[in-house]
Order: C-alpha cells, then structure tokens, then sequence
DNA sequence: CGTAACCTTGAGTAATGTCAAGACTGGTGG
DNA sequence: CCACCAGTCTTGACATTACTCAAGGTTACG
C-alpha cells in the first residue's frame, strides 16, 4: 500500500519542507516489508548492508561489542527512524542493530535511497538533517555518560525516552512504552544491571517515578528533569521553527 | 586565493567521487578566513551559527557543560573538517567548539553551503557522508567511555588520534602532534585529570608510550591497539574501496 | 628569575562493580 | 488449572575502580 512510507514521511516533515513532488517521490520509494522478533538483528557488525530500513512498528537499538565481550547500547530507535541510513551508506557495518520488540519495517534499495537523495535535494537535506540529529544525541549520550553519575544517568535515559515516544505515540495515535529489561539500560547507560536497579529504587523512593509490572511511568516529570540535567534541545524537535 | 578550501576538498574526495563542476563550486564557495587563539570559542552552546567553519590549520574540539560544572570533550576535529555543519544547520548550537590549539578556518555563510548542496547532489552526498562518520565516531566513544576500563580508554584515544593525525599530516606534508593537556584528555574520556596521569604512567611502564617534553609518542602501536581493543573501521577511511 | 599552568604522587574516600542467593513474573505444557 | 521453568528483578556483603584533596615538582614563558 502506498502509505506505508507515511510514517517516515512524517517524520522528516517535522523537520524539512517538502513539495508535492517531493513527497510523490519518498513515497513511491521501492519497498518490501519484514518482521521480526525482539532480539533478532536488522544488521550485524562487520556484515555489508544493501538495504535501509524504515522502523514502522516496534523498536530497535543498535549496539557494539567491546573487546572484553561488553556491550553498549549506543542507540535506540522509535518508529519513523530510517535505522539503516548509517550502515547502508557506509556499506560496511561497524555495529550491529537488534529488535528491542517485535518489529515491522521496511526496506529500501540503498540504491533507490541514493537515487532519490541525488534527484529531489529536499530530501537529501532532509536525511541530512536526520543523521545531524542522530549524530547531536550521541554527543548528549557521551556527554551523560561520560559526566554523570548513575542517578542522574538514568533519569536523563528516562527523560530522553518519554519525549521521544511521545513525539511518536502522537504521530501513532497509539501510546507505546519501551519495555527495556534493566540490563539493557544498563548496557544503555554503562552501568551494570544490579546498579540500575538500586538506582530505579532510588527515584522511586524520591517519588520521581513508579514501576508496575516491569514498566516505568513517570511521576513526576518536572522534578525528573531536573534531576537528570535535561533539556530537550539536543532532541531537535522544532526545528522548523527556530 | 583559490585553494585556501583545498583542504576540505581532499577530505570529501576520500569518500566521494566529483567531476569537474562540483569541484569548481565547491572551491568556489564565497569564505572569509578567520584566526583564533587556543581556547577561544568558534561557537557558543545556545548561540545562532550562521556560518559553516572549515578549519584549516590547528585543532578544535566539541564540548558539553552538564549541570554540575563538569565538562566532556564530545569530539575532536582536525585540519580538513567542516565543524559547524552540526551547529550551522541545526540552527541553535547545542554545544560548544572551542580552539585547541591556535586556528586559521575559513567561514561559509550557511546560506552558500545550502545552495551548493541543493545545486550539486555529489557535494550533498559527501557532506552527507561526513556527517555519517562523525555520528559513527561518536558512537565508538559512546562504546568506549562507557563500556572500557580507564587505560584501555586512553590507549583507544590515543589510536584514534594517532590515525586520525596520519592521514591529516599526510595530506599537508606536516606532522602536527594534538598538545592535549591531561585534563582536557580527561574531560574526553569522562576520567578525573589524576586518574588520566596514573594510566599514562602506566602505558609507559607498559613500554606502550613514551612521553617527553608533554607530547606523547607511541612506541608500539600493535600493542598499545590491543590493549585499547582499536579497530579503525569505525572511522571510515576507505569508503571509495569498500 | 618569577609566575602560572601543568604534571606527579600519596593517602583516604566515594561510587560502582562483582558475586551470590532468593523472589517474582510470564509463558508453556501436562 | 496447575506446576514448572527461564528470564528477570531484588537485595546483601564485599571488592575494585576511579575520585578527591592536597602538596610539591616541573615546564613554558614573559
């Protein structure tokens, strides 16, 4: 069906203008939709990658492993995040992308996708535009890492989470949770799982945040923020407007 | 004079293919060169960037402040690299480029740098591919901060530098070495400047490195990438081979 | 030759990791 | 419907890494 692609269209729409023609286009990118089960890869490190694939349900997070056999989640990716621009473009994957969920995407010809880029330069600035966002969230991920302590760690993931998928859950009209185990965001945030755990029990005994059957809500967002140290700007959601 | 963006022109053609008109308009792009002092800012975190830095001799590198006063490196840029696409296109700088050393850059008025992308799609490409490359070095210093120990840490930084540094003395000619003091190594490994010191000792004990006159000279760079568990594919220097 | 920035080292401390055991949860098959 | 099982969560005791504070040494530079 021709609005398959919809999703991706309306995530680039947040942050680039696009013509008629533009959008005709995008749309009318060659596809084929897959499904996957949570834990199996989109992609695997070190493995040529021919396609892009457009995350349409579900979620996904890419990763690398360290020498010592670690691993860092160094991504995630909600609905509407073209997941395989990076590694497709780079033709050799030097890390891998895992379903976090059970997934549907789709997936475009790195070819068609060039293509595209290389005829409608909307689009190509509006890819751009994303890899620039991709790349201003990784900065923020080293910068909370790298000087911040694990509570503050923690609730800023947290933060950065909740306004994510609530740019998504309006796009969906659905409303998603991410269902992370603890040793995932502990490999999200560099930390190990016994130590997310004391620190989940630490808000939730700050009254910053409750767990009922393994999923998070927050209490209170403000006071969460704060916490964390977060501000949203690094997210460039409005970009339109600035 | 005409070839003052040389410099950016061989960094893009090591992993985009131009003919002659793209490479004609990229050179000429209107530029005004600029100098700075070691520790000025090319652009303030909050503040407009209207312009697009090329830098041209000396270093620079990115840095977040987070809300307790601390601070973290969040990349390092070398002779050859456009370090305001980021901030430029993004409209509000969401971090800081402050001068490493002493700098000469030129700056491209956004407003050039748009056209030109919008005019040429193998320029768009290859700035598109550059942004690539910086998200996937911010994804390894992701994995490293969070997922190595402190001297494997350093030693990976060190790896990465010393490549990144090879391929930009060998297309100058010079061998420039990265004067970083430890602190500022320190704040781009999440690490204390102590701590940077105690492992710096230990690499030399190790006979990994040497150190004189502050400047830090591999000695066994085998060794020394496997301590720090260094492959380089992460940061794409092939591309036209793959 | 004096000064400021940087480096080096030691001693004590705080944060986070490790190991291990038991409890909970959701799904599966009898 | 129940019992079981694997995966996950929770908690405690202890180990280790990295941080803090502080003092003295070194280097570059005016």
């Amino acid at each position: 069906m021709t609005d398959t692609l919809q999703r991706l269209l309306v995530k680039l729409k947040r942050r680039s203008r696009f013509d008629a023609a533009d959008e005709a286009a995008l749309l009318g990118l060659p596809f084929t939709v897959k499904t996957l089960e949570p834990g199996h890869y989109l992609v695997r490190q070190g493995e040529r990658a021919d396609f892009t694939c457009v995350l349409l349900e579900g979620f996904a997070y890419r990763q690398k492993i360290v020498g010592d056999g670690g691993r860092q989640i160094i991504a995630l990716q909600v609905p509407g995040d073209a997941v395989e621009l990076q590694n497709s473009l780079l033709k050799i994957a030097d890390h891998s992308v895992q379903a976090l969920t059970a997934i549907t995407m789709a997936r475009i010809p790195r070819v068609d996708l060039l293509d595209i880029a290389a005829r409608c330069p909307a689009i190509a600035h509006a890819f751009w535009l994303d890899t620039l966002v991709d790349g201003s969230i990784a900065w923020e991920w080293i910068a909370n890492i790298g000087r911040r302590d694990a509570q503050m760690r923690l609730a800023h993931l947290l933060c950065e989470c909740a306004v994510r998928l609530e740019v998504v859950n309006a796009a969906s009209g659905d409303s998603d949770t991410l269902p992370m185990t603890q040793e995932q965001i502990g490999d999200a945030l560099g930390l190990t799982p016994v130590h997310v755990n004391r620190m989940l029990k630490l808000l939730e005994l700050d009254g910053l945040i409750a767990r009922r059957a393994r999923t998070i809500v927050i209490l209170d967002a403000v006071r969460l923020r704060s916490v964390a140290d977060f501000q949203s700007a690094y997210l460039h959601l409005n970009l339109l407007e600035d």
